[in-house]
DNA sequence: CGCCGATGTATCGGACCGATATGCTGGGCG
DNA sequence: CGCCCAGCATATCGGTCCGATACATCGGCG
């Protein structure tokens, strides 16, 4: 997962290990972190593959590659790796949409193919469901007997897992539309009338966090 | 984190590996898993400790402890693992509020004393309010210019983060009131008074998010 | 000028995961 | 009756990632 992160962040141009560090950090809003302690043997190994190499810095006075006035040390994404890289984005087994690799992946949506995309979205969204689903029978079931505590620790997973299931069909959605709207221009098929949309509820009293999304023709 | 759920859940009856697993993720609500590759060299750890000992199997035929019917390797707490298992519960350092352990501690919540679970609650929030400022600034400034992905991201991460403060919020409140009732008053129990302490939503079903994992995380 | 906080790289032990191997047991089915 | 399969149960191994720690440098501020 790291070294996918790396690979991603490096096809913007070339960075060192602390702002590579930075970087991700920001990208995943703190959502994931990735110590140095992972960070920098991932570089070395990133290197030894070949997927990576030590590029020249370009705000220190260039020794070549290498080491540059702050002891920093450069680097920048080879084809190799560009290559690799686009495998990765590609391919998005069924982990993909694993608790920790999922933002990663998210993060770098912009990269990744469209087919690709709703699939990881999916993905994702059996896993959430499935979880909302064990919690919610587990909350229903008995509604004595288990801990105060462990209720309530299951009812914020519940209600997280509602929130993100609603958040995901809403990606999902506009996923479609814009594919859609690519692909056959306005005579398009019905394609994306079939999803389900459970959760069609407008969210309650208070917090309203409801904003319609408007259809910003990123990529 | 394993060791302490595990004396956790051995508080209640002596149980095998399996089983111990089983529980624990129900407890957790699916939050945190833990493998059997770290489950049982845990558990020989904790032999070696002397904080847990083999038991013999109420269901098997037994052969004095150790294996039983099924090849079952039963385990009890011993007095030392209470101890330090009190010890675990009421110390809850700074880390006790990060992302993977606060929901453990939380499912053991019913054996911490009341004082260190408003600690545990209090610093989890700050953490939360942190994350969620962080992202707020992120999201407010410069709306252009970052990815589209990475702002939805950064969306779920704020709700999240939003929800799961007022969570807290509402657990601390009640925390505080029993607390209250207790020292002062000969009047019943407050059971779930949801007292709205600065959480300004008048909580509904409401609140949830958290995550991570994620590591690992909600989104 | 000296101190401090941010920048920057690096290592080490340990926790935890995921895949994998190996058997046992109970029940369903022909 | 005999067979096989699904669930129970323990165990190991390689690998990823974290947290603490160490150390060195740069830029500013009093």
């Amino acid at each position: 997962m790291l070294e996918f992160a790396i690979l991603g962040l490096l096809q913007d141009g070339p960075l060192h290990g602390y702002e590579l560090r930075k970087q991700l950090g920001r990208r995943l809003g703190g959502f994931r972190a990735f110590s140095y302690g992972s960070l920098y043997p991932a570089l070395r190994r990133l290197v030894r593959a070949g997927l990576i190499a030590e590029a020249p810095d370009p705000e220190g006075p260039g020794h070549g590659a290498g080491w540059s006035r702050r002891g920093r040390r450069v680097y920048r994404i080879t084809a190799e790796g560009k290559e690799r890289f686009a495998d990765m984005l590609a391919d998005a087994g069924p982990q993909a949409w694993e608790d920790g690799s999922f933002g990663v992946h998210l993060a770098f949506f912009s990269r990744t193919p469209a087919e690709t995309r709703i699939r990881i979205l999916e993905g994702r969204r059996r896993t959430v469901e499935e979880r909302r689903d064990g919690l919610r029978s587990a909350l229903s079931r008995t509604g004595e007997q288990i801990d105060r505590y462990t209720r309530e620790l299951h009812r914020l997973g519940l209600e997280s897992s509602e929130r993100e299931v609603r958040w995901l069909n809403e990606l999902i959605a506009t996923e479609r539309a814009e594919q859609a709207d690519a692909s056959g221009g306005p005579a398009g098929r019905p394609h994306t009338t079939i999803t389900g949309d459970d959760a069609g509820t407008a969210a309650g009293p208070g917090s309203g966090g409801e904003r319609q999304d408007e259809t910003t023709g990123g990529a």
